[in-house]
DNA sequence: GCTCTTATTGATCAGGCGATCAATAAGTCG
DNA sequence: CGACTTATTGATCGCCTGATCAATAAGAGC
């Protein structure tokens, strides 16, 4: 009951344990509340320990939030990914558009509409945000590249329309965030853009 | 030289006048260095006044900043929607698009992500925000309706149309701000796949 | 059980934020 | 010229942020 005033000292850790431990405590407050809820004394608080000792672990909380960002991202990037792995091209574009825009991920969303804003303030974020926009267009393109070389696609440049594709489902993701027709539909209406934009026989 | 330290006293104005200053500096420090960068502080600094007095004119910091927010996306607004008046559906809408991702306008988007990001603690931003996402969609539901009627597009929901469409340009102008393949090639595949979803008639 | 390494902490600094209120001074009106 | 309205200010409060450092105590190893 009186558990979360941390009247008695933190028990002692080893200090990868204690890392980890705030990594896990950073990123639960940022998928709840938002990265720019990951501060010092936030984590500190919900680990039980002294805002001290999250300094001490991590010198430089700007660093602390681009980790967290990148962890939420990634893991979402490799699920979609094995999502999509064993599956033809048109099959996989639209398993990965009707998971990325199913509902559901609006958290993650917010992460990376925050990180897009609080990456003009802070290099860390900003560059690891890149690093992540990177990845996503690049799995993406090997989507796109396999449906040229099936002949499903027609496309001139893969990589030009992987960042176009990616762009659109980032856009309407964060529109879902504040606005939402049916999710369904959704999904449905940019399958036909990308489909337009990919050169898609329509029907086929 | 020693001008911008406000040794004296700010000429007195009348309520109207400085509102309408404070209004514009606002404005500039928002399109300069973002909505977060509109603090009490800084536009009292940047006006030559004090602090107090801006708080005077504005009771709550947030209301300014959803006001600099509207302003600015508004008059965004305004200028496209006349662009776009006396031309036929496909040319507005490539009218509409080519402006939108020409460029040049890397400032309102950021004004925008920040405002998606900032709208989840400020509810009087959040409002504005989805007050001017009705406006826009509006703004293209009306190019596109006209193209149904005109043969030129075929689509069933309109409204829902306008909405994809609105996202899939915001998302695209945000990535922008940290990527870019060439202007040119960003609006002709939006283009594309835009023309994807309207079910426009290819080549026509 | 004693020693010693080190994980943990309290205290504190420097800075930023919004907001409030009595005091001041600049004009305006009689 | 004097009185009065009011635009403007300084001082201050309370809260937040990241960061630093000497002091403390927990636990491992001898």
């Amino acid at each position: 009951m009186s558990r979360d005033r941390p009247r008695t000292r933190a028990p002692r850790r080893s200090p990868d344990e204690r890392r980890a431990q705030i990594a896990d405590v950073a990123r639960a407050i940022a998928v709840a509340d938002g990265l720019s809820a990951v501060t010092l004394r936030a984590v500190a608080k919900r680990a039980g320990v002294a805002p001290a000792l999250v300094a001490h672990y991590e010198p430089a909380m700007d660093v602390l939030v681009a980790r967290v960002f990148a962890g939420i991202v990634a893991d979402e990037l490799e699920e979609v990914a094995g999502l999509a792995a064993g599956l033809a091209p048109r099959a996989a574009l639209e398993a990965i558009i009707a998971t990325l825009l199913g509902g559901a991920r609006a958290d993650v969303t917010a992460v990376w509409v925050e990180a897009w804003a609080l990456g003009r303030r802070s290099e860390a974020l900003a560059a690891e945000v890149r690093a992540q926009m990177d990845a996503w267009a690049a799995l993406l393109r090997g989507v796109i590249e396999a449906g040229v070389a099936t002949g499903d696609f027609s496309v001139d440049d893969a990589g030009a329309a992987a960042w176009q594709l990616l762009g659109m489902i980032d856009g309407l993701g964060a529109q879902a965030l504040v606005r939402w027709g049916g999710a369904g539909e959704r999904s449905e209406l940019l399958l036909r853009a990308a489909e337009g934009m990919l050169g898609v026989r329509r029907g086929g």
